[in-house]
RNA sequence: GCUCCCAUCGUCUAGGGGUCCAGGACGCCAGGUUCUCAACCUGGUAACACGGGUUCGAAUCCCGUUGGGAGCGCCA
């Protein structure tokens, strides 16, 4: 194991595999491998495990970097790039690019016997689950390659058979430790001998997770409880090489509000889908840090270097953790009134397009910045500002019980009112300054402040008059409320 | 079917034998503020899956039941 004098340099990676959209699942768990090695001073390795080369795909592989990016999780280690596009001067390690090393290391197993060519075919294979299924056992392989004679091999050859490696499963008790779980016992017996290459080009998962984990030094496996299974068949690889084991622990899945695992078919949860609509990368490193992990405290908000600080992997939670949607609207809303105004409206620019210049839609982003709870909504509830002519039934302008007449008379005193402002002095204060008085006289302030505000919006629900009459200007103020008065009668 | 994992409010969780007739947050409800919607403030609703043990004492430890999840590939 590791060598208890000296201090060993934590180093954790994140191995996905490029063959879809990453998903809100996957990024908590990387999430918890960058914060626990940094939170040890130690090194996060991205690997990217591509050897799947019908269903690896570039596009997938810069999803998963362009993402990684822009939620700052940097990885620290990796071929020098020449086209570098990322943070740092690192590209991500690849599978595909490492075959000639495992074929090295398959070698040694086949020429020590601990793994096998396999003849059989996938119909024979097929079978003999379908008949272990019908007994009520696990299926496993029970195939006879391991023991072939010689001369069957090359008749199966001339057969045009093109045979796989397997694994010499020993059987015994597999115990290891989890981080998260304690001991894990498994009995091989139930598992069968494993395919780790379709040939020595082409190694497979099982085995390039144990050979890369071991070059690459990893300390500490962090990921999906989905793996807890395929662990001991890693550990059995290990033993045949001789390689010490590292670290286990095995994170929860995230679920689906119907409890079961998050998937397509319960729509986009790609984290790419989120940050088009506008979520904070803040807000989603808060809410998912803290979806199955918390420090002990009643603390809520964390920045990424506070989580770095507090993390610790034990404390992660055991079950499974659903994915609530409202929660991470609150966190998002809170980052974004937190934003500085001209941070805010940057952001803010992608869904107000062909709206105006940066500084000249501060003062819209600022009447709006505590009522958004993603970027995306903006658009719609800023839309009436650039709007020429607002569409609305002129019954919204009605406050309460007011007639048709009443609202007439209220617009046009507030006509006589706004008129008098000059240009100059046309700011919410001195607006607030002329109208509340008369406001104040009606039964209720909402016979003049309503129909006011939904003749500036045409909705029911906005940001106060006087600020969208600041905003809007007088002339267009005036204007709008003419527009509401020729709707009456 | 087999193997493994899991089990506190609707959700995320605190809790690791007594200080818990269970605390916080989101949501929801009510009130305050308010022309509206947000934001903000105050209050409220709501949980230890069940059954056995162990113990003076169990949400906390053990066993079982039930329920949920994942895995059982020439995918990762």
């Amino acid at each position: 194991m590791m060598s208890s004098g000296k201090q060993t340099v934590v180093r954790t990676r994140f191995a996905p595999s490029p063959t879809g959209p990453m998903h809100m699942g996957t990024v908590r768990t990387v999430l918890f491998n960058y914060l626990f090695a940094k939170n040890r001073a130690g090194v996060f390795i991205l690997r990217i495990e591509d050897t799947d080369k019908e269903r690896s795909l570039k596009e997938w592989e810069d999803d998963i970097l362009e993402n990684l990016q822009w939620l700052g999780l940097q990885w620290d280690e990796g071929p020098i790039t020449q086209t570098q596009n990322y943070i740092g001067s690192y590209g991500p390690y690849r599978q595909s690019e490492r075959t000639e090393m495992y074929q090295k290391y398959l070698k040694q197993l086949l020429e020590q016997g601990r793994a096998y060519w396999c003849f059989c075919t996938q119909e024979e294979l097929d079978a003999q689950r379908q008949h272990q299924l019908s007994l009520g056992q696990a299926p496993k392989y029970t195939g006879t390659c391991r023991t072939l004679p010689s001369g069957k091999k090359d008749q199966y050859l001339n057969e045009g058979r093109s045979p796989v490696i397997r694994f010499a499963v020993e059987q015994k008790i597999i115990a290891f430790h989890d981080l998260i779980r304690g001991e894990i016992k498994f009995d091989t017996n139930l598992i069968g001998d494993i395919v780790i290459a379709k040939d020595l080009n082409t190694p497979l998962y099982n085995f390039t997770v144990v050979i890369d984990d071991f070059e690459m030094k990893i300390t500490h496996v962090i990921r999906g409880e989905e793996h807890i299974s395929n662990t001991p068949k890693q550990i059995l690889l290990q033993e045949a090489f001789g390689f010490s084991r590292p670290t286990y622990a095995h994170v929860s899945l995230i679920l689906a509000p119907d409890r079961t695992k998050l998937s397509k078919r319960h729509g986009d949860n790609s984290i790419t889908r989120f940050r088009k609509e506008g979520y904070l990368p803040e807000a989603i490193v808060n809410f998912l840090s803290l979806l199955g992990w918390n420090p002990g405290t009643e603390r809520e908000i964390f920045s990424s270097d506070e989580l770095i600080k507090e993390f610790s992997i034990e404390r992660v939670q055991k079950n499974p953790a659903i994915f609530n949607i409202q929660r991470l609207d609150w966190l998002n809303g809170f980052y974004i009134r937190k934003k500085d105004l001209p941070q805010l409206t940057k952001l803010c620019i992608p869904y107000l397009t062909a709206r105006g210049e940066g500084s000249a839609l501060e003062p819209i982003v600022a009447l709006y910045q505590e009522r958004l709870k993603k970027l995306s909504e903006i658009a719609e509830l800023t839309d009436f500002f650039f709007q020429k002519n607002l569409a609305y039934p002129k019954e919204l302008l009605y406050w309460k019980d007011a007639s048709d007449a009443d609202t007439k008379r209220m617009l046009d005193t507030l006509a006589q009112l706004l008129s008098s402002i000059g240009e100059g002095e046309w700011t919410k204060e001195k607006l607030a300054e002329i109208i509340m008085p008369q406001a104040e006289k009606q039964k209720n302030k909402g016979y003049m402040l309503w129909p006011f505000r939904v003749a500036l919006t045409g909705k029911k629900a906005s940001a106060g008059p006087f600020e969208i009459a600041h905003v809007l200007g007088k002339e267009k103020t005036l204007q709008r409320i003419q527009e509401a008065v020729a709707r009456l009668s």
